[in-house]
DNA sequence: GCGTAAGCGAGACGGTACGTCATGTCTTTCA
DNA sequence: TGAAAGACATGACGTACCGTCTCGCTTACGC
């Protein structure tokens, strides 16, 4: 007969006090040493007051995210698929750099053994592939995108080296790293037919 | 002054029970219900046995990657850049689905806040990474892969997709899936010229 | 500049169900488990009216022993010493193994480390005592108690035993135990000098 | 399958120290301040480390007092029963002042809700009881003691007073208390019969 | 071939963070 | 505006692992 609380009686204040302390916390000294008793002191606040809202650190951090989420826009759509796929992309490089990143990592690795994080990590990955999805399909129709693609593939085939060089750390990413990338898997690896006498 | 052990004098079959029950432990419950406590009980091992050779339980998970990257072959060599590289991604996502891909997975999310986990995880990647690079070279030498291409560029995007979807478990992968990943950045996004008349 | 509530305004209905709500728990459960919680909870009333009126459980329960003295009358006094006070202590171990008893353990618990108990303890068995040295005063004026003895110290004489057998627990009491008491105590531990040819 | 820790391996050091620093809580701040936190912090040792030997505070505590108990040597027995009695309760009225009176307290509180407690506490009454009693019984052999006495009564009579004042705290009491209250309990509340004429 | 020193299992140790509970205060809602 | 409801900051609870340490036991090397 447990009872959950009632969100009109909420403190907003503690609860902004939270999700920043939290993504500060992340940011400052990683995911790993984010504990809710940190979180606690640094926000001023009873732990039970973390527990009665959010089951664990993840779904702080996760409120978190869907803020900056909510902040950015859309994908964004010029009618020139290049520009916005640069754009985004970018936008998203950016983003890893930042505090949000951080704790965009950190949720990565909470996904992987907490069902909530796991859950509030699909939906946050689905919303940006359902979106991605979208411009991709107008721009098959504007024949500017392989129509016989598969478009979950094309998201991975975009967005796959960014995280890969991110997430694995394997080497610094230059400024215009995806301006490269995507000039790439656009021509594609193999080497042009004939270099055009021109 | 802090002795170091003898190596010789140190017992084999303790340290096989370790690394073995570390990553048995790792697929069944996940990584991060792996607790050194764990490993010592079910390899019948008392915990400083464990510490005396390894300085953490992601320690013990790489010197089992280790292992596993020594039963595979190096990058294989065929003379045919297309079917090297499926034989290759083919075998990873093999990987990535057995118990390996698991203590794979626990030490990518370790290498994220423990340094000894994140310098193993480097050398790890950094040989495979460098061996798909050569392969790659030479591949350009055969004028198989475009001679102007980034090669770190290109291994992020021939294994960044995979990664993308193993990581980040967006979606289940049909076991051809390297397949198309490979056609399709090699060919490019890019809608072809004109459908040659053939 | 804490304001006190207006005690006009009070409801008694809450008042009864909370003081009787709280006699009741520490009947049933115990003084350790009677909380405030609790009590308001049984009482059906919200926390907030018990700490308006009371500094503590322990005051709650005091009001309860208050009320329960009030319905006992004084001490007894008939003239004849030895069967009032057999009147007054038979009651008192009666009590004891009431509900009150049960209140009036715990309050004696709750005086050992919360002052507002210890006070209000006090009170209650300061006006007991005085209540009895008045009745042996009396006494003293009409011989039936030696006239060197000190009051304070009969009173430990006479109530001393029970409380030691009640509050320690050492075994459980005849119903007869006071009616022996006080004889032993008035006739004294000695071995009766010559047993009197009668 | 839980398993009990092997006392042979205990720390002993440890051990003094909780048991000290349990003590000294109690005598300083009183017992319903004494946490296991606490102690634990005091002696400079893990909470584990006490809850691993001990079931609660009050069992630490029952250490000390039974430690305090062997210090002390069982019942006197000159021969002179009013002598021993004097002795031993005016022993037991300077322990009350001291702080394993402060500890004693505290047991006697926790007796009343914690059942470990309560077997302890009544462990060490049956035991001062249990002595009183015995050399009671010989002083009805040498005919010091009415033979027709309960003593369990007997006993109740002697410590009641005690510990009625020490535990009601009614009143302090003077150095002389126990000589003026053996002398009035033996010699009878009743006016003597004839005043001799001497 | 025997003493000694190291590795071993076991597990107690001082700690940190966990998630729960009750405290006493404060705020919101309703009659 | 008093009372119900209950969210709040606080802090102790008892548990799980951490990484260090100290025990006896056994193993294997070197005199």
């Amino acid at each position: 007969m447990s009872r959950q609380p009632d969100p009109n009686r909420r403190n907003e204040q503690s609860r902004q006090a939270i999700v920043t302390a939290a993504a500060d916390l992340c940011a400052e000294v990683g995911f790993a040493a984010v504990t809710v008793e940190a979180i606690a002191a640094r926000a001023g606040v009873g732990k039970q007051t973390i527990y009665r809202w959010w089951p664990s650190k993840a779904a702080v951090l996760l409120e978190y995210m869907e803020r900056e989420r909510e902040r950015a826009a859309g994908f964004p759509d010029t009618g020139d698929l290049a520009a916005d796929l640069l754009t985004q992309t970018t936008a998203l490089q950016r983003l890893f750099d930042s505090d949000a990143g951080a704790v965009w990592r950190g949720l990565l690795i909470a996904a992987q053994s907490d069902d909530v994080a796991a859950d509030g990590v699909r939906a946050l990955l689905e919303q940006a592939i359902v979106e991605a999805k979208q411009r991709l399909t107008k721009a098959q129709g504007t024949d500017e995108l392989r129509s016989d693609a598969d478009l979950d593939m094309v998201v991975e085939i975009i967005f796959g080296p960014l995280y890969h060089a991110w997430l694995l750390r394997t080497r610094p990413l230059p400024k215009a790293y995806m301006s490269d990338v995507l000039k790439l898997v656009f021509e594609g690896l193999k080497p042009r037919d004939r270099p055009l006498i021109r």
